[in-house]
DNA sequence: GTCTATAGATTGATAGAC
DNA sequence: GTCTATCAATCTATAGAC
């Protein structure tokens, strides 16, 4: 009974630290997007979630391995989503459904799409060997696909990079630049805003390559 | 003759100073958009102009006044931009010209592009006012002049603001996500490359918007 | 494991000679 | 106007009591 018990549950010493380590690094998403790596203070992160500043540094010994677990696990947030991208879908739903899932993580997820936004705006100095390797693989799959859909004339024939981008670019533009959104819309959107939006970026791209898009599922 | 020459073409001592100025505006955009306000030191900028730390501080009393000058000078650059939404012309024109000018600021002004995202990443505490008058008039004009469009059946109703944002979202994405691009572009994109790739953007939402686009101007 | 206190390094900003 | 030297504040990281 030497430990510490704080507010969180009890229960095995192993789960314990999990808790504490998902509760630094969450405070630390917080402050690393809206102030970036530079910008962010190892005592803003600890005054986030209640700790003292040195028991950040015994959970994670730098403030760069700390800022390093908050973009490794954005990345595997990012990866379950791409997963959505069906290639044995037909072009409608697989893109449709990729879309969706990409504006709702838009939605859930601000705080991580910053600090990715924030990560590849300065050239990526953390996260350079997951755009080389993971990144590129699952993007040349994807290319891949969409040559396919071009070659069987089921999409107009458009560089398939330029389309991914587009994708990449609408969805998390309403992440990354939800202040200024916010800001044109006096106030966070509504439900109905977002659905709104996320259909008419599907039917956008949809129609722009070709598709006569259905009634959204 | 008290003042002192240095490396550039002498002039006037307003000329002087306004060159001077300039050398370190340029510096400051590059380490600002590279490491963002909380990672830039004023060390690095003076570094980037060959100029002592001491100078910039005699040009610009401070390092937020040297970054607001900054900003302002790009919000400058991206007013011109705007101004090529020929809110007379048809759809198909007022949005190619637009977007195609906008295609050209990210690949000529990446570092403006990256400053501007850094800021409303991090809720545009700089430049707040400039969203809210400035930005917010802009819109709101080609707001209603997307609406008109709609009424007269030039092109599918789709909310406006979506429209505008996917159009910011796509053309500052090939600035803002350089790195990302060049990355799995093994490379710098050629100047085919960008050329393709507007026209994609361009094609693609305007059939998205159910226009058939003719060929580029 | 948790916390206080502090070391060691860096930074924005200024003083003062030239 | 330019530059060197330096101050005062701040930050990362650690030592050591509990």
């Amino acid at each position: 009974m030497a430990q510490t018990e704080g507010a969180e549950k009890s229960g095995t010493r192993a789960e314990m630290r999990e808790e504490t380590e998902r509760a630094i690094l969450d405070a630390a998403e917080g402050i690393f997007a809206e102030a970036g790596f530079g910008g962010a203070t190892m005592q803003a992160i600890a005054d986030s979630c209640g700790l003292p500043k040195a028991n950040l540094h015994y959970y994670f010994s730098s403030k760069e391995k700390l800022y390093r677990r908050v973009v490794e696990r954005i990345f595997t947030v990012w990866l379950e989503a791409a997963d959505s991208f069906d290639t044995d879908a037909t072009p409608e739903v697989a893109l449709r459904r990729y879309i969706e899932r990409k504006m709702q993580l838009s939605r859930d997820y601000r705080y991580g799409s910053k600090v990715w936004a924030n990560e590849v705006l300065h050239g990526a100095p953390i996260i350079q060997d997951y755009l080389e390797t993971t990144l590129r693989s699952w993007t040349e799959t994807r290319v891949a696909v969409i040559r396919r859909w071009i070659a069987q004339g089921a999409i107009r024939p458009v560089e398939p990079r330029w389309l991914l981008y587009m994708i990449w670019a609408t969805t998390q533009h309403y992440a990354d630049f939800a202040h200024q959104i916010e800001t044109l819309n006096h106030g966070p959107l509504e439900a109905d805003q977002w659905d709104d939006a996320t259909e008419t970026v599907c039917s956008i791209i949809l129609r722009g390559i070709g598709i006569d898009p259905g009634a959204p599922a």
